[in-house]
RNA sequence: GGUCGGGUGGCCGAGUGGCUAGGCAGAGGUCUGCAAAACCUCGUACAGCGGUUCGAAUCCGCUUCCGACCUCCA
């Protein structure tokens, strides 16, 4: 229950973890930026923060999850001076600026809920905050560690550093290092030092999206919104801050170091950071072109996939890895997750269908099998250790298995043992990992005439084989794989199931 | 160049100072009319070179290769 622990990013420690308030979890996740269809990398991160908020849920904690979406504020090149990301998808495609931001949001939820990803409990958007946005550079003016030049204001670093010491604590970086490191291509005459920030920005006559602020008609910077929403909805000090790796620096060292210059508290107890996706070893990313979307995914349309691969495949295949790790996507890699996949929705399939079982004294099988299954949660609790746990329930599958085969050792299973069995199977399979029987193919009407129908399909199939009519059984079957649909013979009678 | 993280059996991926995950593929076997599925058994891997230790893939040093961040990025 409370024996959680998770990896912080801020100490570079496993630690215990303990909220703020008893039984109450914050957590803000760093969401996207809405201006293009999002990758597989992209889904990776927040398919690893559904598990995590997932799990907090299931240990009992009432946890309010803000996801932001990003729909100002990045800016594109090198220079703070670039166009605003969204302002030039926009132009590009001839639209205005909030339809982009509709267009890529649509998409963007249509792509969680494909991939069963939990919504958040908030999901706010930085437009929407403009306001606390202007409040919070204020703050930060007021308290003296930010300077306004021609319109724009900048946040102090230096200044920053001398009072707290600790800028560059997220990401391991030496401020001094920075001014030293930073090139000198930036035409950054109104910073007064390389490593200062814009946390608002005067906007010239062409730019898209401004409004209006004490300083100027302009835009907040990009770190903002998300120190601006956190304490809004989370207030000054949270539990748990998450992103994908490459934000540490120096969005998130940012976003710090502003918190602090608003409030002169540090926000989030425990920063959690999601490795990268890779492909052909490297980032997924989009200014490199080394990207695969989901579509291309399921349909095998790519270069890198010899077939499509479902969306609880994809699912399956990332539970594989820890979301620390980064994890190499392959076609190879993602066959072998889908037969993995497969067998353990099918043995759960079986499970669950198990209704009675007469009452049998506990023995040592029952023992060992109740040992592994607190060991799946154990796994868990310590930094969401999914590939861990899905290791222990692989050591589960055989049993179950056995069970159905009527196997010695295994038959006499006990009814409580079962139902621990369906409880784990159930809650880390469904609730926790956020898998779904893909098929199953819904509880509808269909698919359950479907199954009416092909139980006499196998009865019929039964005694023709009983009178050792090769001809009829093999026809059937062959004539139902060529309709994907497989039969299996088992010990007491046949199963199918849909490929 | 700076900072950080890695190199694990055919592939993907866990992991701990000694009890050597798991999946997929492969081999053999059981079962089966055949096939598939299922079940059982198997490979003794940890980049290289040194060192610490009774003992290291796990700790330290060096070498080498790869990646991430340092510029927008999940």
């Amino acid at each position: 229950m409370s024996g959680l622990k998770v990896y912080n990013s801020l100490t570079k420690k496993k630690e215990k973890f303990t909220p703020l308030q008893k039984g109450l979890v914050g957590m803000y996740v760093c969401g996207p930026t809405v201006y293009s269809d999002v990758h597989l990398g992209n889904i990776r991160t927040f398919i690893s923060f559904d598990v995590i908020y997932r799990y907090l849920k299931y240990s009992g904690y009432k946890v309010r999850y803000v996801r932001n979406i990003t729909d100002v504020g990045h800016l594109v090149g090198d220079l703070d001076t670039g166009e605003d990301k969204i302002a030039e998808r926009a132009k590009l495609e001839n639209l205005e600026p909030m339809e982009v931001v509709q267009k890529y949001a649509n998409g963007f939820h249509e792509m969680m809920s494909i991939f069963n990803v939990s919504p958040p409990s908030i999901e706010p958007r930085a437009t929407g905050h403009i306001i606390e946005q202007i409040e919070m550079v204020q703050k930060i003016l007021d308290n003296k560690l930010a300077y306004v030049k021609n319109g724009s204001v900048y946040f102090d670093t230096i200044k920053f550093n001398k009072k707290y010491k600790s800028y560059g604590q997220l990401s391991g970086r030496v401020i001094e290092e920075l001014f030293s490191e930073t090139r000198e291509l930036k035409n950054q005459n109104e910073k007064k030092n390389p490593a200062d920030f814009a946390i608002w920005m005067k906007a010239d006559e062409r730019h898209l999206m401004k409004w209006n602020s004490p300083w100027s008609v302009g835009f907040p910077g990009w770190h903002l919104e998300c120190s601006a929403m956190s304490t809004k909805y989370l207030g000054e000090k949270f539990d748990i801050h998450g992103g994908g790796n490459d934000l540490k620096f120096p969005h998130h060292e940012n976003e710090v170091a502003q918190n602090m210059g608003a409030c002169g508290c540090t926000p989030a107890q425990y920063w959690l950071h999601s490795n990268m996706l890779l492909m052909n070893g490297k980032k997924m990313s989009k200014s490199d072109g080394n990207t695969i979307t989901a579509e291309q995914l399921f349909s095998g349309e790519s270069e890198h996939v010899s077939k499509g691969y479902s969306p609880m495949v994809i699912r399956f295949f990332l539970m594989q890895a820890h979301y620390r790790s980064t994890i190499d996507l392959s076609d190879e890699a993602l066959s072998a997750a889908e037969k993995g996949y497969r067998k353990v929705i099918e043995a759960n399939r079986f499970l669950q269908s198990i209704k009675a079982v007469t009452e049998t004294t506990i023995n040592e099988i029952d023992t060992k099998v109740n040992q592994t299954i607190a060991s799946v949660y154990d796994e868990l609790d310590d930094d969401f250790n999914t590939p861990k746990a899905l290791a222990r329930i692989f050591e589960l599958v055989p049993v179950i298995n056995s069970f159905k085969d009527g196997k010695e050792e295994f038959k006499n299973l006990s009814q409580s043992t079962i139902a621990n069995l369906q409880k784990c199977f159930s809650e880390v399979l469904f609730d926790i990992f956020g898998l779904q029987d893909e098929y199953e193919s819904g509880s509808n009407n269909l698919s359950a005439s479907l199954d009416g129908v092909m139980q006499l399909v196998l009865e019929l199939r039964q005694q023709a084989r009983a009178n050792k009519d090769w001809a009829t059984s093999d026809k059937i079957r062959d004539t139902l794989a060529k309709e994907n649909i497989v039969i299996k013979d088992g010990k007491d009678g046949s199963s199918w199931s849909l490929n």
